[in-house]
DNA sequence: CCAAAAGTGTTTCCTATACACCCATGT
DNA sequence: ACATGGGTGTATAGGAAACACTTTTGG
């Protein structure tokens, strides 16, 4: 037992993982396996213990629950309100997360019941405020996608532009122009082609891939002023 | 006493508080009057009670230990290395936070010994990780001050254009052309001329004021892509 | 040959930038 | 009159948006 003179709060992480297959975009959520909110789909997430940063502490209960390793994760809100968890105070840090969803097969464990995809445009009924905290993170994404280059931790090392074209058409939520985009990617320097190609049905594709150092060389070109 | 069955940590709020006095960017900082880091400069802040939210807290420390009432703030990063605090484990919840310093008479109370405005190019030495949170802080405001109308806070509800152009080339660090800016602002639509007019040497000035309204209608017109 | 997807080119429009110039006041 | 800051105008360059066309594969 622990005891202290004040009242403290609990801490918690959770992770909204995004993921893309190709056509959606898509969030892994746990079907929680213990009270409360047993039986129910919720954000992966964890108490943040106490040697452990809340960064650390979000990747480690991902890789618990949901078996994703190695992954990309960046705070973006910290949710407070004062009854959003029925057992007592608990103030949540929340993450984005990027995982390359592919083949990767979701393993639930831990307190989780079964980690499985769900697109975005179709969730199902979540536990706490996560619905309230998804409804953040999408904004924050729609927002970021734009001046960031996020969506690349989505991606394989090479992609093809179309891939590119599809995340950022199902993040922003409507069509643009595959010409224009193409030219943009190229001119902003970091989407640099490779050499290998790759066909389905048209004309094969170049695979692009994402040029970390030259992003880095020009964060500071930015335009407004 | 309080006890639990798993060690808490506390949360605390700290509140990066900007000022403009016509001339420089001030920060609001208090000495502290408990230990640790007692007769250090810090940012006003404090312990989250379990009955108010972290925005409710940063408000209300601010209240009492600086005497800084009805202000903006808003959540911009959670700190939660471990070592941070040497008293015990301590996350902080960090805002940025924007006064209209005019004659604000800053008054100290609470665990403050004073409350005072440092100009931000020129900070006195920081406890805890503080210098850490300020630059981040920084690098926020940089940010968002090109996206969001976030200056406003910091001006009377009228203004000068030169008031206005002033506060931007401190945020960013390097001069503005004065006739480009001028027509930017007023393309944006929710920067508004006032009947109102102001004479100091030269010739008169038109006060400007900031129309929320306006801004509320565009916030969706955003142009990359 | 045709369908399908990838890639390049062109034209227009808008806005950021770099300037020059005029205006209204106090002294 | 002139110094001082406020306000408007113009010309140019570069990027965004709209759209047409060519290229490379499979069937």
């Amino acid at each position: 037992m622990y005891t202290y003179e004040h009242p403290h709060p609990s801490v918690t992480t959770d992770c909204v993982v995004f993921g893309f297959d190709g056509e959606s975009l898509n969030l892994l959520l746990i079907e929680r396996g213990i009270e409360p909110y047993k039986g129910t789909w919720a954000l992966p997430g964890g108490f943040v213990r106490m040697n452990e940063t809340a960064e650390e502490g979000a990747l480690r209960e991902l890789q618990e629950e949901t078996g994703v390793e190695d992954i990309y994760v960046e705070q973006f809100h910290t949710f407070t309100a004062v009854d959003r968890d029925p057992r007592e105070r608990v103030m949540t840090i929340a993450f984005l997360a990027f995982v390359r969803q592919e083949k990767y097969s979701v393993i639930a464990g831990d307190d989780a019941v079964q980690a499985k995809w769900f697109p975005v445009k179709d969730l199902p009924e979540l536990a706490f405020d996560h619905q309230e905290i998804i409804r953040m993170a999408l904004d924050k994404l729609r927002w970021k996608i734009m001046y960031e280059p996020l969506v690349f931790h989505l991606l394989n090392k090479s992609f093809t532009m179309t891939q590119l074209l599809t995340i950022y058409e199902v993040v922003l939520g409507h069509e643009l122009d595959r010409r224009n985009f193409h030219k943009k990617m190229l001119t902003l320097g970091y989407v640099v082609p490779t050499k290998e190609r790759v066909r389905s049905v048209g004309r094969p594709g170049t695979l692009y891939a994402f040029d970390e150092e030259k992003y880095k060389e020009q964060i500071w070109n930015r335009n407004v002023f």
